[in-house]
DNA sequence: TTTTCTATCAATGTATACAAAATAAAAAAC
DNA sequence: GTTTTTTATTTTGTATACATTGATAGAAAA
């Protein structure tokens, strides 16, 4: 969805830590699957039925339903001319669009950082880039995978604009999936880490295009990388 | 949501005609009140309960909850504090952030329209500018509203990214409550499509900086005038 | 008069039953 | 053996009943 509301937001384990209040079932099941999916567990054109999630969590099929429901609102399931909904699955010309649009998404996040950056949100984005440098010499992925995001996260909530960085949000979380498999070897992990020094500096001199500019091209490689594989 | 699925797009009956399918309960549900969103006739704030619109709809309460349930998941209806959901209603610094995303997002569409500007498209944009012209002239304001989306729409088609023009459309059916008061005199029905001749020359000039800012330039001018009113 | 506690009520969350629709399977016809 | 028709089974859509939780009003106490 383009922007996202409060409550979405804190149910959403994205960055802010959710509250003790108990989940609903159907929420349960919602944010299991969106991990699953996000993660690559479950992967593009995997079906999912109601009854079975049902089992599977415990629950009866209404919990599941509306989960399978909610998912499939915000596009991340598809329900195909068979019965029964999958995970979306993408075609290399849609996949392509879809990486444009985020593209486009991240580079106006950039210059937006680069009008309004704040010291704590320089901090954040400073702290995140060494996480990924360390990641990066020691060739550690799965780390470098979760510094990577929070230095991207970082320099979404650096627009200031909650509406700008939760799209920017959603889209990379969507387009995961398709990212995962990349950034394999101990190479890929340092040139990705140097793009980002590149980014950073530019969000720092403020000049809003350059950093727009930036992001477009540290964003064009990875896409790159994605579409050669699929 | 970021980008909308095949599905989701049949079911919406925006641009594309909805195809004679029976729909469920639920799906009349949710894209009535879409609908009755979009245009105004619920407005930001208002309370909706499962019960009442089962009753409204002549169906059990199960469908209705999961129309409310599809469309808080898109963010167009949110849970307040107190129970039961409501249509979205939006701070004045939340409308700003909301609008200079889109804002971004028509400027987005606007580059791209004119890096790949084709023929069909070009006489699309053209087709609905001459329409707002006219309702400008003869002071109709429903004419003028509806050409004026065309117009909008037609840009976001000429990305050539279903993708993109989809968030556009997205962005723009949510921010419609807030536009839908303006646009009152007739002076503004002209200031308005003189702003379109000028962003449709920059379009198909095919230079892309130019057409992003007079996006920005024409967006902004009404950006301006919701916020002065909320 | 104000505050707090409790009881009541209303609305939500979940389970289950049933109906309808679609797909798969089996049987019959060619 | 292939195609068509019929039957069976699975799965979705809807209704309804029940459980649970949050809100609210009224009573009791300060």
């Amino acid at each position: 969805m383009p922007f996202r509301n409060k409550s979405t937001a804190i149910s959403d384990n994205q960055g802010v830590k959710v509250e003790g209040t108990k989940l609903s079932a159907a929420q349960r099941i919602e944010q299991a699957l969106l991990e699953e999916i996000s993660m690559g567990v479950l992967s593009p054109g995997q079906r999912l039925d109601e009854t079975g999630l049902a089992r599977r969590f415990e629950a009866s099929r209404t919990p599941a339903r509306e989960a399978l429901s909610r998912l499939t609102a915000q596009g991340i399931l598809v329900q195909g001319e068979k019965r029964g909904v999958f995970v979306a699955e993408y075609s290399r010309e849609e996949l392509g669009q879809i990486f444009e649009t985020m593209h486009e998404i991240e580079a106006a996040c950039a210059r937006i950082a680069a009008q309004r950056l704040t010291f704590l949100a320089r901090s954040e984005i400073e702290t995140a880039q060494a996480a990924c440098l360390e990641a990066a010499e020691s060739g550690d992925r799965a780390a470098y995978a979760k510094a990577n995001e929070a230095f991207h996260q970082a320099i979404y909530r650096a627009t200031g604009n909650r509406y700008m960085a939760e799209l920017a949000s959603d889209f990379r979380r969507r387009t995961g999936p398709f990212r995962a498999k990349k950034l394999s070897s101990p190479e890929d992990l340092k040139a990705s880490a140097l793009g980002h020094v590149e980014l950073m500096n530019d969000i720092f001199s403020e000049d809003s295009l350059a950093a727009s500019k930036s992001m477009r091209r540290h964003s064009t490689t990875g896409v790159m990388q994605v579409l050669k594989a699929n």
